[in-house]
DNA sequence: GCGAAATGTAAAGGAAACTTGACAAATGCA
DNA sequence: TGCATTTGTCAAGTTTCCTTTACATTTCGC
């Protein structure tokens, strides 16, 4: 799934490892995460969107699914 | 992490089985979402979002955490 | 171009999310 | 009450997320 913590991690200035750190995971996490190796957990999620300020939803790009 | 699936589902009259299909998961990780046992991947939480119509953080209760 | 800092990535292990299958317990309705 | 449906839960196995350690690659200031 695309993300934006790249980017709004370097609007704030800050490199992987100051984010890993106020996030309360390791440096590989932030960086897995921003390539794309994987998604976060609905809990780490929770912690990006509180770190930034913003919505789950601005910060994971998802296609929304159709359920008709 | 407290949710609201068991209630939305409820309110459009579905059982756990008939929601885990429409999901595309089992109806065990139907029930252990439900009942808090775990929480469910971000991939799963953006699917049930999309089921119901809702924010992820207006179905999944999360306490927001400080970081000043 | 050089060295330092930042980032990517691999391996190996642990924890959490999910599966299927099975059965017990609870709910509900005739 | 009695039976069917629904839900909870256990076990065992797979996959994904996350960890630490380590090293290669990229980026950046001087």
């Amino acid at each position: 799934m695309e993300n934006r913590v790249e980017e709004l991690r370097k609007q704030l200035g800050l490199n992987q490892e100051e984010l890993a750190k106020l996030l309360k995971v390791s440096r590989q996490t932030v960086s897995s995460i921003e390539t794309g190796k994987y998604n976060p957990s609905l809990e780490l999620a929770f912690a990006i969107s509180d770190f930034f300020g913003k919505q789950i939803e601005e910060i994971f790009i998802h296609e929304r699914e159709d359920f008709e």
